[in-house]
DNA sequence: GATGAATGAGTATTCATTCAT
DNA sequence: AATGAATGAATACTCATTCAT
C-alpha cells in the first residue's frame, strides 16, 4: 500500500461563542442535506457552503478539510447511537435478553432513518475511516456493550465473551447498514429486527448452556 | 436524491481470441494491483493501463468504462465464491450444520485473502453497485443458499426460512467484509469463523425447535 | 437524429465588480485571439485560459462551459450589429432605399472585419446554435428590421412583406458571411455591397409596383 | 493564422474493379447515414466502417482520411446539383427568367431533401473546405451559370454580369442552406423559392434596363 | 486486399484548498 | 472573522490513424 494518506481531522478550533456554534450547526445541517440530495461523489465543500449560506472560507474556518465534515457527521451519529444503546441497556427493569431485543429494534430503526444520507456517508467512509479519531469513538461504543455482555453471559469465559460481543456488535452494525441500503417499511423493519434478535438470543442462550 | 446515474457496465466485446483474453486478464490483474496499492480513489483507467503495459485505448477496447472493470473484478469474485459455496453445500456426506460451519470458515478465509484489494473494491462499490448486472449476480448466489436452507430448516414456515436465509447470508457477507478490513492471522480467522458458525448453528437449531 | 444535446449556456455569474468585468473581458479577448489564430477545432478552454493569463478554473468561474464563451462572442457581435442596424434605419433624413443601401454596406464591411475570427466562430456554431438564448437574440434583430420593412413596403400585404423581410435579412447575413470567408479589399467590399443593395432595391421596387 | 492544416483529400486509389466500387458506395452510403443520425461531431471513421459493414482499415484503403469521405459526399452532391442546373438551364423552350425560377425551385427543394444530413455535412465543412479539390468543383458549377447569365443579361457589361452571377449563385446556395436548416413543408418551400425567384427576376430586369 | 487491435495525444470539466481583501 | 476569487492538478473517455497478421 503506497501513497495512502490519513488526513488530520480534528476540528481546527473549539467554537465557544454562540455565533460559531450556530455556524458549525448550519454547516453540518447543510452537509447532511447535500449528502442526502447529491450523494457522496457530489459532496463538495462548495456545495455545503452554499447550502449553509456561508462562504467556503468559513467552512474551512471550522473544519480543516472535507473529510473532517464527514467525520463529524459520523461521529455525531455514533454518539447519538451510543447514547441510545446506553439508555436501553441501563434499563434494569427488563431482562437482559429483552433489552437486547429492544436494542436491536431501536438500532435497525435508527439506521433506516435518513437512510439516503447514511448510504452516502458510508460511500464517503474511505475519506474519514482511517482517521485516528474514528477508532476512538468506535472503541467507546464497544465498552458500553461489553459491560452489558457481562450481564448477558455471566458464566462464559472472557475470550468467548469478547468474541460474542464483537460478533453481535459487528453484525448489528454492518447487517443493519446493509439492510438500510434499500427502502424499508416499518413492518419490514420490525420483522427483520425480530429475526436478528432471535439469532442473537439463540446464540446467547447456547453460549450460556455450554 | 437527484441526478444519480447508473452506468451501463456490460463488457464491450467478448474476447474470444487468445490475444484478447490475455489482454483482458492483464488489465484485470493490473486493476487488482492498482486497487491494492493505490486504493479506490486513485484507481484510474490510466493507472490500470500503465500497470498492464497497454494503452488507455486498449483498456477501453475491452471495458466500456471504469466501473466495468471494477464490476468485472467483483463479478469474478462473486462467481468464485458462489462456486465455492455450491461445492461445500453439495457435499452430502457431511451433516447440514457441519457444512454450514465449513462454509463459514471457507468464506471468511477467502474474504481475508487479498484483503487490501477487497477493501478498495468495496470503497469503489458506489460506482458499480447500482448496475443491473450486479443485482443479477447477487440473486444467483442467493438461490443456491435457499436450496440449502430447505435442508437446514425442514420444518420451518417459508417466510421464516426466507428471513433466516437472508439474515445468515447478509451476516456472512457483510460481517465477513468488516472483519477482513483489518489484517488477520489464520488463527484469528479460525476463531472468528467458529464464533459466527456457533451463532448460525444456535439460530438454526432454535428455529427448528420452535 | 439521436442523442443530440443542447447545452445550457447562460453566464454563470453576473460580474458586477470591476475585477470580474476585467477578467471576463480578458477571457473574451483571449477567446477571439485563439479563435482567429488557431481556428474552431483548436479552440479549447485551456488555450483561452492560457492566452488570457488566468487559470482554467477562472474561465469556468465565469462561463459554465466552452460553448458559453463562443455564444457570448456571437451574442456580443449580434448586439453590436443590431445596434448598428438600428442606428442606420432610424435616420429619417435619408430615404428608405438609401438607408437600406447604407445598411448593406455597413453590414458587409463589419462582416469583413476580423473575418478570420468570424469564420472560426461560425465553424463552432454547432456548439451554441441550438441554445435557447441564441434564438432569442436572433429574433430581436428581426423585429427591428420588420419595422423598417413597413416603411419600405407600405402597400404590400403582410405575408409578402414578411417573406421579403426574411429573404433580405437572410441574404444579407448568410451571403455576407460567405463573402467575408475570403480576404477582401475595401474596394471589393464596396462593389459587392453595391451589387447586393441593387438587388434588394430592385426587389423592393418590384414588390411596391405589383 | 497558425497551425491550420489543409489536408490532402484526393482519393487514394481509383477503384476500377466492381468490388471496389461497391465498397466505396457502401462507405459513402454509411457515411450519409452516420451524418444524418449522429451529426457532424459524432461522425467517426469507426462508426462509418461499422455501418458499412467493413473494417476501418478498408475505409482507409479508399479514403486517405476522414475529411476525404466528407469531401466526397459534398463533391457528389455538387456534381448532382450541377447536373440538375445544367439540365434546367439548357432547356431552350422556356424563357431565361422562367428557367431561373424553375432552377430556384429545384435547388431549394433539393437542399431541403436530406436536410439533416446536409446540416451535418455543413457543420463538418471546416474539415474539407480548405482542400484544393473543393475549390475546383465549385468553379465548375460557376462556369455553367456564367453561360446562362450571358443569355439573361445580354446588354450588361462583363464586370456587372460577373458580380450578378456571383451574387445570385451565392444567394441561392447560402440562403438555400440556411433555409433548409429548419424543417419545411412543400408549401413553405414553394413560397420561399418564389420569393427568391422574384428577387432575382427584379434584379435581372433592373440590370437589363440600366 | 482486408482486418481490427493498438495507440496515445487531446479535451472538457471539477474541486479541495488558499489567501488577499 | 468572513469572503469568494483564483488556482491547477487530476480524470474519464474519444478517435484518427497505423500496421502486423
Amino acid at each position: 500500500m503506497t501513497n495512502r494518506q490519513t488526513p488530520r481531522i480534528s476540528t481546527r478550533k473549539q467554537p465557544q461563542q454562540a455565533r460559531s456554534t450556530e455556524l458549525v450547526a448550519a454547516i453540518l445541517e447543510a452537509a447532511i442535506q447535500v449528502l442526502a440530495k447529491e450523494g457522496a461523489t457530489r459532496f463538495t465543500t462548495a456545495r455545503v457552503a452554499e447550502k449553509a449560506g456561508v462562504s467556503v472560507g468559513s467552512v474551512y474556518q471550522y473544519f480543516p478539510n472535507k473529510a473532517a465534515i464527514l467525520f463529524r457527521l459520523q461521529s455525531d451519529e455514533w454518539q447519538q447511537t451510543t447514547q441510545m444503546l446506553r439508555a436501553i441497556l441501563a434499563n434494569n427493569h427488563a431482562a437482559p435478553l429483552e433489552r437486547l431485543r429492544t436494542l436491536v429494534h431501536a438500532f435497525i430503526r435508527s439506521e433506516c432513518e435518513e437512510a439516503q444520507m447514511r448510504v452516502a456517508l458510508n460511500d464517503a467512509a474511505p475519506l474519514y475511516r482511517n482517521a485516528p479519531e474514528a477508532v476512538e469513538v468506535r472503541a467507546a461504543g464497544q465498552q458500553i456493550f461489553e459491560g452489558f455482555m457481562l450481564e448477558l453471559l455471566p458464566g462464559v469465559t472472557e475470550p468467548t465473551r469478547t468474541l460474542a460481543c464483537d460478533l453481535i456488535l459487528t453484525t448489528l452494525s454492518s447487517v443493519g447498514k446493509d439492510f438500510s441500503g434499500s427502502p424499508r417499511t416499518a413492518e419490514d423493519i420490525a420483522v427483520y429486527a425480530d429475526g436478528m434478535a432471535d439469532m442473537f438470543r439463540a446464540y446467547v442462550i447456547a453460549l450460556n448452556h455450554s
